[in-house]
Order: C-alpha cells, then structure tokens, then sequence
DNA sequence: TACAAATATAACGTTAACGTCATGTTTAGA
DNA sequence: TCTAAACATGACGTTAACGTTATATTTGTA
C-alpha cells in the first residue's frame, strides 16, 4: 500500500510517517528508483506499537530503544545485556507512575466527594 | 524568603518560578515598590504540588485547572459544576493510563523473561 | 559607605513532534 | 495520451516549558 492508506489505516499523517522515517523510528517504504514507496502490513503494526507506547508516555527516543524487541526474535539481536536494562528502566518507570498514579487517584475521589457534598447541602438548604 | 531560597527548597530554578507567575500558575511574591519578591512557605507547597502533578504527565496548562483545589476550601469556590468536569476527566484518563501501564508492564516482564532464559542457555551450552 | 552577591527584567535560544505551505514529479484511469 | 489525484522533497512555522545570556537594580555586610 501507498502512504496515503497507510497514513488512514494508522490514524496519523503522512507527515507524521515521514518524520519517522526521518529520523530512523520507521524504514522508508519500498520503491522503485524514484518513483513512490510502497508499504507492507508490518509497519502499520509498527506505527500502532509506536501510538500505544506513546500514550504510555515514552518519548518518540525512548520508543527507539524498545521497538525493535516487538517485531525481532530474541536470538537475532545483539547487544542483549544492554536491552535488558532498557526494559528493567522502563518498568521501573512504568511502576512508579502507576504507584502514584493510584494516589492521584484517591486524591481526586476525594476532592470529588467533598464537591458533591457541599452541593448536595446547598441545594437542600 | 526569596527566590534563591524558593528554587533550591522546591528544587527547580529560579527562571522556572518567574515563569509560573508569567503564566499566572503561580502568584508573584509580595514586595514593597520595586524591590526583591519575597515568598512564603505556602508557595513552597503549591510548586511541591505542581511537581507531583507534572510527574503525573499533566501539563502546566492542565495543571492550572486544578491546582487551587488543593489551596481553597470547598466553599469557596465558584464555578464548582465545572470544576467537579475536570476532575472527573482527569480521573478517567488517570484510571485509562493505569490500565495500558499494566499491560505495558506484563509484556515487559514477558519480554525480559524471555531474554533471560535466552542467556541462561547460551551460558549453559 | 562601598561593594560583592543576589535579584529583576528583557530578549533571544532550544528541543520535541510534528503542521503547513510551495513546488515539482508519479501514477492511475478516462 | 492526457490529466487530475496522489506522492516526494524542502523549507519555514508552531507550541510547551523552560535555558541562557546581558544589563540594570537592590541588599546584606565589612
């Protein structure tokens, strides 16, 4: 498929496409000599692995350093040591948020609670 | 006290307090005519509390919908029906985030358990 | 009172992640 | 074959959240 239809399929722009090409997030598509690139299923795939960590937070770097795990058997990379402890930061990370992520919430409920019943009381006074 | 004292205390920098009360975040120290700004503690707690926040990934934008709340008691407020709309909007993507994080938790433990047995046996062989 | 250290203010710079033209080239279809 | 629609490439623009000088005041202290 052409980028058009990549771009409608991913949800993201054609600009967006190229921009990862441009910096190495996304292989440019295939073509013949100077004509248009043509694109496979995988990196639509790619590109929705690249959203959904995205809306974890990570930035488009970040996403650098892990994609590659998603769509490689674990024999074929190299620099292994070094993956992993690329992926004990981010749960390290990832486990922090969540810890206070959790309080954010209970902070809210409560702040939520106390609006309504100031409400409530006002409105039955 | 003043800013110097300000910034190291609530570890950022000075540039970043005068940019909070730029965007009106945070309220400028009193002063008398056109001398230094003198700050209180309770400034201290509300950039503590604009760091959580950002931690959290709100936006500063963001984060000057709701902070008040964390300074005003609940009779004092005015706008309160919409107040209640941010907070609950905060609190569903708070609680969506959470559930991707877990997931993105579990395929990263799958992942690192998978390059550790992968050394295991290169090791062993 | 003199002066170094801390502040105030203004203005230009920076990074990430694209958006938005502008202009030229390819390709599919009537 | 001709042409409109899609694509390629380049370049400048944009927003958030500050960083970094530069210059002018103000303050605490010897």
């Amino acid at each position: 498929m052409r980028i058009g239809d990549l771009a409608e399929l991913a949800g993201v722009t054609q600009r967006t496409i190229r921009y990862y090409e441009s910096i190495g997030l996304l292989a440019p598509g295939q073509r013949e000599g100077h004509g248009h690139h043509y694109y496979t299923e995988e990196t639509l795939l790619r590109l929705r692995k690249i959203d959904q960590l995205k809306r974890l937070g990570l930035s488009l770097e970040e996403i650098g350093e892990v994609i590659d795990l998603y769509f490689t058997d674990p024999s074929g990379i190299q620099p292994k040591q070094k993956v992993l402890v690329i992926l004990r930061k981010h749960l390290d990370e990832a486990e922090r948020k969540m810890d206070e992520l959790q309080q954010f919430r209970s902070e809210l409920q409560t702040h939520i609670e106390r609006f309504e019943k100031f409400l409530n009381e006002a409105q039955y006074r």
